[in-house]
DNA sequence: TTATCGAATGATACATTGTTGCATTCACTG
DNA sequence: CAGTGAATGCAACAATGTATCATTCGATAA
C-alpha cells in the first residue's frame, strides 16, 4: 500500500476513534481494502479482498453494514453510477464529494468543489428542499485515456 | 394522465421523430407509464405497468433497452441512487439534469441549474477531464414532507 | 469476577436489479 | 419478393442488495 494511502486510513482510522465510533478489525480490513485500490470496489469485490485477507468467509450482509458504517462516518463513499465504494481522503471536514469517473479506466477522481454545493442547496432552498446528501458524478474520460484513445 | 404529462408526452414523441429515431408503440408506452407516474419508477414497475397496458408478458430486457433508448433521447433519465427512471420535461435542450430526490414521498423534482454544469466542467478541464455525463442528485426532504414530519 | 446489555457479526435465505446470447419478427429498401 | 438492419422475444443467469434471526464480543456495573 503506498504511503499515501496508509496515512489515509490511519487518519480515517483516527477520525473514528474521536468520535467514539468503533473501528473493528473487519470494518479496518474492509477500509484498508478500499484505500488499497486504485479504482472504486463492489460490494463483492471488497468480500472477495477482505475473505482473501482474513482467510475466511465473510457473509455479504456484513460488507453491507460495514460500508454503510464507513460511509456514515464519512471515511468511504458510495458511487451511485457505479455500485462501488472508494476511501474518502478528507472525512474530518463534513463536505460533499464530487467525482470524475472515467469510462475507461474505471478510476474515481475525488475533486473538492464547496461551491458546487452552495450552488444547488441555494436553488433547492428556493423550493422548500432540504438537502441531507449530495450525489454528484460526472462521467467521460480522464487525460490519460483521451491520449490512449 | 394530466394534461401537462400529455403534452410532454407528445413533445418527446415528436422530438425522437424529427432526429429519424424509431418510436415504437412499445417504447411509447413505457415512456407513457413514465409521464404518467408520480414518482421515479424501477425497471421492474415499468414492466408491471406496461404488462398491464399491453395485456401480455414483457421481458425484462426488453424494457432495459428501451429504458437505454430514452435516457439516449434524452427524453427519459435514470436516477442512479434510486435505480429508477422519470420521463424528462425538455428533451429538445440538451442538458444537464439535476434532480431533488424526496427520501419520503419518493418524489423526484429536476431543476435546472447550468451553472452546476459550468463549475464542474471547469474543474474537470483543468485536470483535463472530458465530462460525457453528469449525475447530479439532492436527496433530502420536500417541502410537503418537512411539515408533515 | 461475573452478570448483563447493546453493538457487531454470522448464517441462511431471499429479493431486486441488470445482463448475455441467440432466435425471431418487423419494417424498410432494392 | 428477397435482403438487411433494427427491434423485440425468450431463457437463463449474473450482480447487487436485504430481511431475519442467532450468536459472539466487549464494555460496564453489581
Amino acid at each position: 500500500m503506498p504511503r499515501e494511502a496508509s496515512r489515509g486510513l490511519n487518519s480515517a482510522i483516527n477520525v473514528c476513534r474521536l468520535r467514539g465510533a468503533q473501528m473493528t478489525p473487519l470494518r479496518q480490513g474492509v477500509l484498508k481494502a478500499l484505500w488499497s485500490a486504485d479504482r472504486p470496489l463492489g460490494a463483492y469485490d471488497l468480500r472477495d479482498l477482505v475473505e482473501k485477507a482474513f482467510d475466511r468467509q465473510i457473509p455479504a450482509p456484513s460488507i453491507y453494514r460495514i460500508l454503510d458504517f464507513l460511509c456514515e462516518q464519512g471515511v468511504a463513499t458510495r458511487i451511485e453510477s457505479l455500485n462501488a465504494y472508494v476511501a474518502c481522503g478528507h472525512p474530518e471536514r463534513d463536505h460533499a464529494c464530487v467525482f470524475l469517473v472515467c469510462e475507461a479506466c474505471g478510476d474515481a477522481t475525488e475533486i473538492e468543489n464547496p461551491k458546487v454545493e452552495k450552488l444547488i442547496s441555494e436553488d433547492a432552498k428556493r423550493l422548500g428542499f432540504v438537502v441531507k446528501h449530495q450525489v454528484v458524478e460526472m462521467s467521460g474520460l480522464c487525460a490519460p485515456c483521451q491520449q490512449a484513445s
